[in-house]
DNA sequence: TTACTTAGTGTAGAAAATACACACTATATT
DNA sequence: AATATAGTGTGTATTTTCTACACTAAGTAA
Protein backbone atom coordinates (compact mmCIF):
# COMPACT_ATOMS: atom_id res chain seq x y z
CA UNK A 1 0.00 0.00 0.00
CA UNK A 2 1.50 3.46 -0.75
CA UNK A 3 2.06 5.94 1.43
CA UNK A 4 0.94 9.05 0.69
CA UNK A 5 0.39 10.47 4.26
CA UNK A 6 3.12 12.51 5.99
CA UNK A 7 5.78 10.42 7.73
CA UNK A 8 7.32 11.12 10.89
CA UNK A 9 10.07 8.88 12.66
CA UNK A 10 7.64 7.66 15.69
CA UNK A 11 7.59 3.86 16.82
CA UNK A 12 4.16 2.63 18.81
CA UNK A 13 4.05 0.40 21.13
CA UNK A 14 2.02 -1.65 23.76
CA UNK A 15 2.94 -2.14 27.54
CA UNK A 16 1.15 -3.72 30.14
CA UNK A 17 0.52 -4.15 33.74
CA UNK A 18 -0.49 -7.77 34.49
CA UNK A 19 -2.03 -7.86 37.98
CA UNK A 20 -1.39 -11.01 39.26
CA UNK A 21 -3.27 -12.51 42.47
CA UNK A 22 -2.21 -15.99 44.23
CA UNK A 23 -4.49 -15.68 47.08
CA UNK A 24 -2.46 -13.73 49.40
CA UNK A 25 -1.03 -10.51 47.30
CA UNK A 26 -1.52 -8.38 44.48
CA UNK A 27 1.78 -8.26 41.92
CA UNK A 28 2.47 -7.38 38.62
CA UNK A 29 4.76 -8.84 36.14
CA UNK A 30 7.97 -7.49 35.33
CA UNK A 31 11.31 -8.12 33.45
CA UNK A 32 14.38 -7.72 33.64
CA UNK A 33 16.46 -6.02 30.98
CA UNK A 34 18.87 -7.74 29.22
CA UNK A 35 19.90 -4.82 27.04
CA UNK A 36 20.56 -1.67 26.70
CA UNK A 37 18.81 0.95 27.87
CA UNK A 38 18.11 0.48 31.24
CA UNK A 39 19.84 -2.87 31.56
CA UNK A 40 19.32 -4.93 34.71
CA UNK A 41 16.33 -2.36 34.96
CA UNK A 42 13.35 -4.08 35.73
CA UNK A 43 10.50 -2.67 32.89
CA UNK A 44 7.30 -3.41 32.58
CA UNK A 45 6.62 -5.99 29.65
CA UNK A 46 5.90 -4.67 26.21
CA UNK A 47 6.25 -4.95 22.29
CA UNK A 48 6.18 -2.62 19.09
CA UNK A 49 2.82 -3.28 17.76
CA UNK A 50 2.45 -5.12 14.16
CA UNK A 51 2.06 -3.44 10.85
CA UNK A 52 -0.97 -5.47 10.02
CA UNK A 53 -2.85 -6.19 13.45
CA UNK A 54 -5.16 -4.07 15.66
CA UNK A 55 -4.08 -2.70 19.06
CA UNK A 56 -6.44 -5.18 20.75
CA UNK A 57 -5.22 -7.86 19.05
CA UNK A 58 -1.86 -6.64 19.44
CA UNK A 59 -2.14 -6.42 23.07
CA UNK A 60 -3.20 -9.82 23.09
CA UNK A 61 -0.26 -11.64 21.43
CA UNK A 62 1.96 -9.72 23.33
CA UNK A 63 0.03 -10.64 26.17
CA UNK A 64 0.19 -14.40 25.05
CA UNK A 65 4.11 -13.77 23.97
CA UNK A 66 5.03 -12.89 27.25
CA UNK A 67 3.01 -15.35 29.35
CA UNK A 68 1.50 -17.95 27.55
CA UNK A 69 -2.16 -16.77 28.87
CA UNK A 70 -5.07 -15.82 26.24
CA UNK A 71 -8.64 -15.05 27.00
CA UNK A 72 -7.85 -12.53 29.38
CA UNK A 73 -9.97 -9.78 30.23
CA UNK A 74 -7.52 -6.56 29.25
CA UNK A 75 -8.21 -3.19 28.10
CA UNK A 76 -6.50 -0.54 26.72
CA UNK A 77 -6.34 2.29 29.30
CA UNK A 78 -3.60 5.56 28.18
CA UNK A 79 -1.07 6.30 25.70
CA UNK A 80 2.06 8.21 26.94
CA UNK A 81 4.42 9.85 25.04
CA UNK A 82 6.09 12.41 26.21
CA UNK A 83 9.08 13.10 23.55
CA UNK A 84 11.45 12.36 25.93
CA UNK A 85 10.43 9.20 27.46
CA UNK A 86 12.39 6.71 25.52
CA UNK A 87 16.29 7.97 25.34
CA UNK A 88 16.36 6.43 21.46
CA UNK A 89 13.83 8.01 19.85
CA UNK A 90 10.09 9.13 19.80
CA UNK A 91 8.35 5.73 21.12
CA UNK A 92 4.60 6.46 21.69
CA UNK A 93 3.49 3.39 23.98
CA UNK A 94 -0.04 2.52 24.27
CA UNK A 95 -0.71 1.10 27.90
CA UNK A 96 -3.05 -1.90 28.86
CA UNK A 97 -3.64 -3.85 31.41
CA UNK A 98 -4.97 -7.43 32.55
CA UNK A 99 -6.33 -9.00 35.53
CA UNK A 100 -4.75 -12.06 35.75
CA UNK A 101 -4.88 -15.03 38.78
CA UNK A 102 -1.91 -16.87 39.34
CA UNK A 103 -0.67 -19.89 41.16
CA UNK A 104 -2.61 -23.57 40.49
CA UNK A 105 -3.02 -25.13 37.28
CA UNK A 106 -1.29 -23.70 34.24
CA UNK A 107 2.39 -22.27 34.98
CA UNK A 108 3.49 -19.06 33.12
CA UNK A 109 5.48 -19.50 30.00
CA UNK A 110 8.86 -18.05 30.53
CA UNK A 111 9.97 -14.62 28.91
CA UNK A 112 13.20 -15.00 27.27
CA UNK A 113 13.71 -12.99 24.30
CA UNK A 114 14.71 -9.62 25.56
CA UNK A 115 14.82 -10.42 29.19
CA UNK A 116 16.97 -12.12 31.71
CA UNK A 117 14.25 -13.17 34.11
CA UNK A 118 10.39 -11.85 34.50
CA UNK A 119 8.68 -12.33 38.05
CA UNK A 120 5.66 -11.73 39.80
CA UNK A 121 6.73 -8.89 42.08
CA UNK A 122 4.48 -7.52 44.90
CA UNK A 123 3.20 -4.24 44.25
CA UNK A 124 3.94 -3.21 48.19
CA UNK A 125 7.82 -3.74 47.06
CA UNK A 126 8.68 -2.38 43.74
CA UNK A 127 11.85 -1.93 42.58
CA UNK A 128 12.94 1.44 40.30
CA UNK A 129 11.41 0.71 37.00
CA UNK A 130 12.99 1.36 33.81
CA UNK A 131 11.90 4.23 31.40
CA UNK A 132 8.63 5.84 32.47
CA UNK A 133 7.32 2.64 33.51
CA UNK A 134 6.97 4.21 37.06
CA UNK A 135 4.35 6.44 35.93
CA UNK A 136 2.62 3.97 33.72
CA UNK A 137 2.03 1.57 36.50
CA UNK A 138 0.74 4.26 38.73
CA UNK A 139 -1.63 5.22 36.41
CA UNK A 140 -2.65 1.36 35.55
CA UNK A 141 -3.03 0.93 39.29
CA UNK A 142 -5.44 3.83 40.11
CA UNK A 143 -7.64 2.59 36.74
CA UNK A 144 -8.66 -0.58 38.31
CA UNK A 145 -9.31 0.88 41.58
CA UNK A 146 -11.85 2.87 40.10
CA UNK A 147 -12.97 0.17 37.68
CA UNK A 148 -13.20 -2.27 40.48
CA UNK A 149 -15.47 -0.05 42.35
CA UNK A 150 -17.70 0.06 39.75
CA UNK A 151 -17.84 -2.85 37.40
CA UNK A 152 -17.70 -6.74 38.57
CA UNK A 153 -13.94 -7.45 37.28
CA UNK A 154 -12.14 -8.89 40.43
CA UNK A 155 -12.93 -12.23 39.58
CA UNK A 156 -10.53 -11.80 36.51
CA UNK A 157 -8.41 -12.25 39.53
CA UNK A 158 -9.37 -14.96 41.26
CA UNK A 159 -9.64 -18.82 40.15
CA UNK A 160 -13.16 -20.70 38.82
CA UNK A 161 -14.47 -20.92 42.03
CA UNK A 162 -13.24 -18.87 44.98
CA UNK A 163 -14.88 -17.93 48.66
CA UNK A 164 -16.44 -14.89 49.41
CA UNK A 165 -13.89 -14.15 52.21
CA UNK A 166 -11.24 -14.59 49.26
CA UNK A 167 -13.43 -12.14 46.70
CA UNK A 168 -13.26 -9.53 49.70
CA UNK A 169 -9.22 -9.97 50.48
CA UNK A 170 -9.28 -8.91 46.49
CA UNK A 171 -11.48 -6.07 47.33
CA UNK A 172 -9.23 -5.06 50.15
CA UNK A 173 -6.03 -5.33 48.15
CA UNK A 174 -7.16 -3.14 45.02
CA UNK A 175 -8.88 -0.46 47.24
CA UNK A 176 -6.18 -0.47 49.85
CA UNK A 177 -8.59 -0.91 52.49
CA UNK A 178 -10.53 -2.79 55.28
CA UNK A 179 -13.93 -3.68 54.24
CA UNK A 180 -16.72 -4.68 56.53
CA UNK A 181 -17.51 -8.42 56.15
CA UNK A 182 -20.95 -8.66 56.56
CA UNK A 183 -21.81 -5.36 54.99
CA UNK A 184 -19.49 -6.72 51.57
CA UNK A 185 -21.26 -10.08 51.71
CA UNK A 186 -24.83 -8.46 51.45
CA UNK A 187 -24.11 -6.26 48.77
CA UNK A 188 -21.47 -8.77 46.24
CA UNK A 189 -24.76 -11.21 46.94
CA UNK A 190 -27.16 -8.12 46.10
CA UNK A 191 -25.41 -7.68 42.42
CA UNK A 192 -26.89 -11.20 41.37
CA UNK A 193 -23.77 -12.27 39.46
CA UNK A 194 -22.83 -15.26 41.87
CA UNK A 195 -23.59 -18.46 41.92
CA UNK A 196 -23.93 -20.58 45.09
CA UNK A 197 -21.84 -23.70 44.82
CA UNK A 198 -22.78 -26.81 46.86
CA UNK A 199 -18.99 -27.33 47.12
CA UNK A 200 -17.08 -26.56 49.68
CA UNK A 201 -13.11 -25.53 50.75
CA UNK A 202 -10.77 -28.16 51.43
CA UNK A 203 -7.49 -28.33 52.50
CA UNK A 204 -8.10 -25.71 55.12
CA UNK A 205 -7.65 -26.56 58.97
CA UNK A 206 -10.58 -25.17 59.80
CA UNK A 207 -13.93 -24.56 59.13
CA UNK A 208 -14.43 -25.38 55.20
CA UNK A 209 -16.28 -21.74 53.37
CA UNK A 210 -18.58 -22.53 50.61
CA UNK A 211 -16.94 -22.20 47.13
CA UNK A 212 -18.93 -19.62 44.53
CA UNK A 213 -18.72 -19.24 41.16
CA UNK A 214 -20.31 -16.31 39.01
CA UNK A 215 -22.95 -16.36 36.59
CA UNK A 216 -20.89 -15.21 33.04
CA UNK A 217 -24.60 -14.38 31.65
CA UNK A 218 -25.89 -12.06 34.40
CA UNK A 219 -22.19 -10.46 34.56
CA UNK A 220 -22.56 -10.03 31.01
CA UNK A 221 -25.99 -8.15 31.41
CA UNK A 222 -24.65 -6.18 34.60
CA UNK A 223 -21.78 -5.15 32.28
CA UNK A 224 -21.48 -1.62 31.42
CA UNK A 225 -24.03 -0.58 34.15
CA UNK A 226 -22.99 1.00 36.91
CA UNK A 227 -22.47 -0.68 40.69
CA UNK A 228 -20.54 0.78 43.33
CA UNK A 229 -18.37 0.21 46.31
CA UNK B 1 19.28 11.48 17.59
CA UNK B 2 20.28 8.01 16.43
CA UNK B 3 17.28 5.84 15.62
CA UNK B 4 17.98 2.98 16.77
CA UNK B 5 14.79 1.22 17.50
CA UNK B 6 13.18 -0.86 14.63
CA UNK B 7 11.20 1.49 11.98
CA UNK B 8 7.64 0.91 11.60
CA UNK B 9 5.42 2.81 8.37
CA UNK B 10 3.43 4.33 11.09
CA UNK B 11 1.60 7.84 11.09
CA UNK B 12 0.47 9.32 14.80
CA UNK B 13 -2.40 11.48 14.92
CA UNK B 14 -4.98 13.16 17.05
CA UNK B 15 -8.54 13.38 16.57
CA UNK B 16 -10.90 15.95 18.85
CA UNK B 17 -14.49 15.38 19.77
CA UNK B 18 -15.47 19.28 20.52
CA UNK B 19 -18.59 19.07 22.53
CA UNK B 20 -20.26 22.38 22.84
CA UNK B 21 -22.96 23.87 24.00
CA UNK B 22 -25.16 26.77 22.73
CA UNK B 23 -27.63 27.35 26.01
CA UNK B 24 -30.06 25.12 23.87
CA UNK B 25 -28.44 22.05 22.29
CA UNK B 26 -25.29 19.52 22.69
CA UNK B 27 -22.65 19.93 19.48
CA UNK B 28 -19.95 18.68 18.24
CA UNK B 29 -17.20 20.58 15.89
CA UNK B 30 -16.89 18.63 12.45
CA UNK B 31 -15.13 19.63 9.27
CA UNK B 32 -16.23 19.33 5.94
CA UNK B 33 -13.06 17.56 4.10
CA UNK B 34 -11.88 18.84 0.63
CA UNK B 35 -9.55 16.38 0.40
CA UNK B 36 -9.31 12.75 -0.86
CA UNK B 37 -9.77 10.50 0.98
CA UNK B 38 -13.19 10.93 1.89
CA UNK B 39 -13.62 14.06 -0.19
CA UNK B 40 -16.99 16.14 0.72
CA UNK B 41 -17.76 14.00 3.77
CA UNK B 42 -17.69 15.16 7.35
CA UNK B 43 -14.66 14.27 9.83
CA UNK B 44 -13.13 14.95 13.38
CA UNK B 45 -10.79 17.89 13.09
CA UNK B 46 -7.31 16.20 13.88
CA UNK B 47 -3.67 16.57 12.85
CA UNK B 48 -0.31 14.64 13.10
CA UNK B 49 1.57 14.72 16.63
CA UNK B 50 4.33 16.92 16.05
CA UNK B 51 8.37 15.24 16.70
CA UNK B 52 8.93 16.91 19.97
CA UNK B 53 5.65 17.77 21.52
CA UNK B 54 4.03 15.66 24.07
CA UNK B 55 0.48 14.63 23.58
CA UNK B 56 -1.40 16.76 25.68
CA UNK B 57 0.78 19.62 24.40
CA UNK B 58 -0.28 18.11 20.76
CA UNK B 59 -4.01 18.54 21.63
CA UNK B 60 -3.82 21.87 22.87
CA UNK B 61 -2.17 22.91 19.94
CA UNK B 62 -4.50 21.04 17.45
CA UNK B 63 -7.48 22.29 19.61
CA UNK B 64 -6.04 25.98 19.50
CA UNK B 65 -5.05 25.53 15.31
CA UNK B 66 -8.19 24.55 14.58
CA UNK B 67 -10.79 26.85 16.78
CA UNK B 68 -8.37 29.22 18.73
CA UNK B 69 -9.20 28.06 22.13
CA UNK B 70 -7.14 27.71 25.26
CA UNK B 71 -6.92 26.62 28.81
CA UNK B 72 -9.92 24.32 28.02
CA UNK B 73 -10.34 20.96 29.93
CA UNK B 74 -9.41 18.28 27.51
CA UNK B 75 -8.75 14.75 27.92
CA UNK B 76 -7.39 11.74 26.41
CA UNK B 77 -9.77 8.58 26.17
CA UNK B 78 -8.96 6.06 23.55
CA UNK B 79 -6.72 5.02 20.55
CA UNK B 80 -7.89 3.82 17.45
CA UNK B 81 -5.34 1.74 15.43
CA UNK B 82 -7.52 -0.70 13.50
CA UNK B 83 -5.28 -1.24 10.34
CA UNK B 84 -7.56 -0.98 7.73
CA UNK B 85 -9.19 2.70 9.56
CA UNK B 86 -7.35 5.34 7.09
CA UNK B 87 -6.89 3.78 3.08
CA UNK B 88 -3.99 5.50 2.96
CA UNK B 89 -1.74 3.74 5.46
CA UNK B 90 -1.04 2.79 8.54
CA UNK B 91 -2.45 5.44 10.96
CA UNK B 92 -2.99 5.45 14.76
CA UNK B 93 -5.08 8.02 16.44
CA UNK B 94 -5.31 9.29 20.14
CA UNK B 95 -9.03 10.46 20.55
CA UNK B 96 -9.19 13.47 23.24
CA UNK B 97 -12.50 15.44 23.86
CA UNK B 98 -12.80 18.76 25.52
CA UNK B 99 -15.89 21.04 26.40
CA UNK B 100 -16.42 24.52 25.24
CA UNK B 101 -18.98 27.11 25.78
CA UNK B 102 -20.47 28.10 22.42
CA UNK B 103 -22.02 31.67 21.19
CA UNK B 104 -21.20 34.86 23.31
CA UNK B 105 -17.98 36.53 23.80
CA UNK B 106 -15.60 35.08 21.38
CA UNK B 107 -16.11 33.75 18.07
CA UNK B 108 -14.18 30.50 17.04
CA UNK B 109 -11.27 31.22 14.62
CA UNK B 110 -12.19 29.42 11.27
CA UNK B 111 -10.43 26.21 10.63
CA UNK B 112 -9.16 26.58 6.85
CA UNK B 113 -5.80 24.53 5.94
CA UNK B 114 -7.37 21.37 5.16
CA UNK B 115 -11.56 21.87 4.90
CA UNK B 116 -14.02 23.57 2.92
CA UNK B 117 -16.06 24.18 6.10
CA UNK B 118 -16.28 24.12 9.90
CA UNK B 119 -19.30 23.79 11.56
CA UNK B 120 -20.72 23.01 15.37
CA UNK B 121 -23.79 20.33 14.30
CA UNK B 122 -26.16 18.96 16.55
CA UNK B 123 -25.68 15.37 17.71
CA UNK B 124 -28.85 14.57 17.68
CA UNK B 125 -28.46 14.90 13.43
CA UNK B 126 -24.85 13.83 12.87
CA UNK B 127 -23.97 13.13 9.12
CA UNK B 128 -22.03 10.57 8.18
CA UNK B 129 -18.76 10.87 9.33
CA UNK B 130 -15.68 10.26 7.41
CA UNK B 131 -13.20 7.26 8.61
CA UNK B 132 -13.91 5.36 11.78
CA UNK B 133 -15.06 8.73 13.28
CA UNK B 134 -18.30 7.83 14.03
CA UNK B 135 -16.86 5.19 16.13
CA UNK B 136 -14.90 7.81 17.76
CA UNK B 137 -16.99 10.44 18.43
CA UNK B 138 -19.34 7.35 20.22
CA UNK B 139 -16.73 6.66 22.35
CA UNK B 140 -16.22 9.93 23.35
CA UNK B 141 -19.94 10.61 23.97
CA UNK B 142 -20.21 7.39 26.70
CA UNK B 143 -16.98 8.68 28.35
CA UNK B 144 -18.73 11.88 28.86
CA UNK B 145 -21.87 10.49 30.13
CA UNK B 146 -19.83 7.94 32.51
CA UNK B 147 -17.60 11.68 33.66
CA UNK B 148 -20.19 13.76 33.91
CA UNK B 149 -21.66 11.51 36.61
CA UNK B 150 -18.98 11.45 38.71
CA UNK B 151 -16.50 14.78 38.19
CA UNK B 152 -18.07 18.37 37.70
CA UNK B 153 -17.00 18.87 34.06
CA UNK B 154 -20.50 20.08 33.09
CA UNK B 155 -18.90 23.88 34.14
CA UNK B 156 -17.23 23.90 30.95
CA UNK B 157 -19.93 24.03 29.00
CA UNK B 158 -21.30 26.73 30.36
CA UNK B 159 -20.20 30.18 30.38
CA UNK B 160 -19.03 31.87 33.42
CA UNK B 161 -22.01 32.90 35.12
CA UNK B 162 -25.33 30.50 34.54
CA UNK B 163 -27.96 29.44 36.18
CA UNK B 164 -29.26 26.35 37.67
CA UNK B 165 -31.85 25.45 35.28
CA UNK B 166 -29.04 26.25 32.46
CA UNK B 167 -26.72 23.45 34.56
CA UNK B 168 -29.28 21.34 35.07
CA UNK B 169 -30.28 21.26 31.09
CA UNK B 170 -26.34 20.09 30.34
CA UNK B 171 -27.25 17.53 32.71
CA UNK B 172 -30.42 16.26 31.21
CA UNK B 173 -29.09 16.17 27.21
CA UNK B 174 -25.54 14.46 28.28
CA UNK B 175 -27.09 12.04 30.07
CA UNK B 176 -30.11 11.68 28.07
CA UNK B 177 -32.71 11.87 30.82
CA UNK B 178 -34.86 14.19 32.30
CA UNK B 179 -33.99 15.09 36.03
CA UNK B 180 -35.75 16.07 38.72
CA UNK B 181 -36.26 20.11 39.16
CA UNK B 182 -35.75 20.08 42.97
CA UNK B 183 -33.38 16.91 43.94
CA UNK B 184 -30.96 18.36 41.05
CA UNK B 185 -31.02 21.52 42.95
CA UNK B 186 -30.35 19.80 46.26
CA UNK B 187 -27.51 17.16 44.87
CA UNK B 188 -25.70 20.29 42.87
CA UNK B 189 -25.61 23.06 45.63
CA UNK B 190 -24.93 19.86 48.17
CA UNK B 191 -21.30 19.72 46.28
CA UNK B 192 -20.17 22.74 47.86
CA UNK B 193 -18.68 24.25 44.22
CA UNK B 194 -21.47 26.54 43.26
CA UNK B 195 -20.97 30.38 44.23
CA UNK B 196 -24.36 32.27 44.83
CA UNK B 197 -23.93 35.64 42.67
CA UNK B 198 -26.25 38.59 43.54
CA UNK B 199 -26.91 39.43 40.08
CA UNK B 200 -29.87 37.97 37.93
CA UNK B 201 -30.54 36.71 34.42
CA UNK B 202 -30.85 39.88 32.26
CA UNK B 203 -33.19 39.84 29.23
CA UNK B 204 -35.98 37.55 29.78
CA UNK B 205 -39.61 37.60 29.58
CA UNK B 206 -40.00 35.97 32.86
CA UNK B 207 -39.03 35.88 36.42
CA UNK B 208 -34.95 35.58 35.91
CA UNK B 209 -33.30 33.70 37.47
CA UNK B 210 -30.44 34.22 40.05
CA UNK B 211 -26.62 33.42 38.44
CA UNK B 212 -24.24 30.97 39.57
CA UNK B 213 -20.58 31.13 39.28
CA UNK B 214 -18.40 27.97 40.36
CA UNK B 215 -15.70 28.28 42.59
CA UNK B 216 -12.25 26.75 41.07
CA UNK B 217 -10.83 26.04 44.27
CA UNK B 218 -13.29 24.15 45.90
CA UNK B 219 -13.65 22.71 42.42
CA UNK B 220 -10.15 21.65 42.20
CA UNK B 221 -10.11 20.03 46.25
CA UNK B 222 -13.15 17.99 44.68
CA UNK B 223 -11.76 16.86 41.21
CA UNK B 224 -10.67 13.44 42.09
CA UNK B 225 -12.94 12.54 44.28
CA UNK B 226 -16.14 10.74 43.39
CA UNK B 227 -19.42 12.70 43.16
CA UNK B 228 -22.24 10.89 42.11
CA UNK B 229 -25.34 11.53 39.86
C1' DT C 1 -13.51 -33.09 74.93
C1' DT C 2 -11.58 -29.11 74.38
C1' DA C 3 -9.31 -25.44 72.17
C1' DC C 4 -8.74 -23.05 68.06
C1' DT C 5 -9.82 -20.79 63.70
C1' DT C 6 -12.58 -19.05 60.29
C1' DA C 7 -17.52 -19.07 58.30
C1' DG C 8 -21.64 -17.12 58.39
C1' DT C 9 -25.54 -14.27 59.85
C1' DG C 10 -29.26 -9.66 61.43
C1' DT C 11 -30.62 -5.37 62.96
C1' DA C 12 -31.03 -0.66 64.21
C1' DG C 13 -29.81 4.05 63.12
C1' DA C 14 -28.04 7.41 59.75
C1' DA C 15 -27.66 9.15 55.41
C1' DA C 16 -28.92 9.55 50.77
C1' DA C 17 -32.18 9.13 46.95
C1' DT C 18 -36.57 9.72 45.25
C1' DA C 19 -41.24 11.32 44.35
C1' DC C 20 -44.12 14.93 44.25
C1' DA C 21 -47.15 20.29 43.64
C1' DC C 22 -47.81 24.90 44.20
C1' DA C 23 -46.90 29.88 45.01
C1' DC C 24 -43.88 33.61 43.24
C1' DT C 25 -42.20 37.09 39.93
C1' DA C 26 -40.89 39.52 35.85
C1' DT C 27 -42.37 40.65 31.53
C1' DA C 28 -45.56 41.09 27.44
C1' DT C 29 -50.17 41.75 25.88
C1' DT C 30 -54.62 43.68 25.87
C1' DA D 1 -54.60 48.48 35.00
C1' DA D 2 -55.66 43.86 34.50
C1' DT D 3 -54.37 39.52 32.82
C1' DA D 4 -51.80 35.79 30.59
C1' DT D 5 -47.48 33.53 30.27
C1' DA D 6 -43.35 31.15 31.30
C1' DG D 7 -39.88 29.84 34.10
C1' DT D 8 -38.08 30.32 39.17
C1' DG D 9 -37.74 28.50 43.53
C1' DT D 10 -38.91 25.85 47.53
C1' DG D 11 -40.24 21.38 51.62
C1' DT D 12 -41.53 17.05 53.16
C1' DA D 13 -42.59 12.31 53.54
C1' DT D 14 -41.15 7.74 51.87
C1' DT D 15 -38.01 4.49 50.33
C1' DT D 16 -33.60 2.86 49.67
C1' DT D 17 -28.97 2.38 50.67
C1' DC D 18 -25.03 2.66 53.86
C1' DT D 19 -22.83 1.90 58.08
C1' DA D 20 -21.58 0.06 62.42
C1' DC D 21 -21.42 -3.63 65.19
C1' DA D 22 -20.87 -9.15 67.90
C1' DC D 23 -22.08 -13.53 68.40
C1' DT D 24 -22.97 -18.58 67.12
C1' DA D 25 -21.87 -22.49 63.96
C1' DA D 26 -18.82 -25.67 61.88
C1' DG D 27 -14.87 -28.03 61.10
C1' DT D 28 -9.94 -29.42 62.48
C1' DA D 29 -6.22 -30.56 65.57
C1' DA D 30 -4.53 -31.70 69.76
Amino acid sequence: MEQILPHLDSVFSIDCVLFGFDGKELKILLIERNEEPFKDWWALPGNIVGADESLDQSAARILYELTGLRGIYMEQYYAFGDPGRHPQGRVITLAYYALIRLGGDKDLRPISTYAKQANWLPITALPKLAFDHQKIYDKGLEKIKRRIKHQPIAFELLPEKFTLTQLQHVYELVLGKKLDKRNFRKKIVSFGVLKELDEKQKGVSYRAATLYRFDKRKYAKLFGKEISF
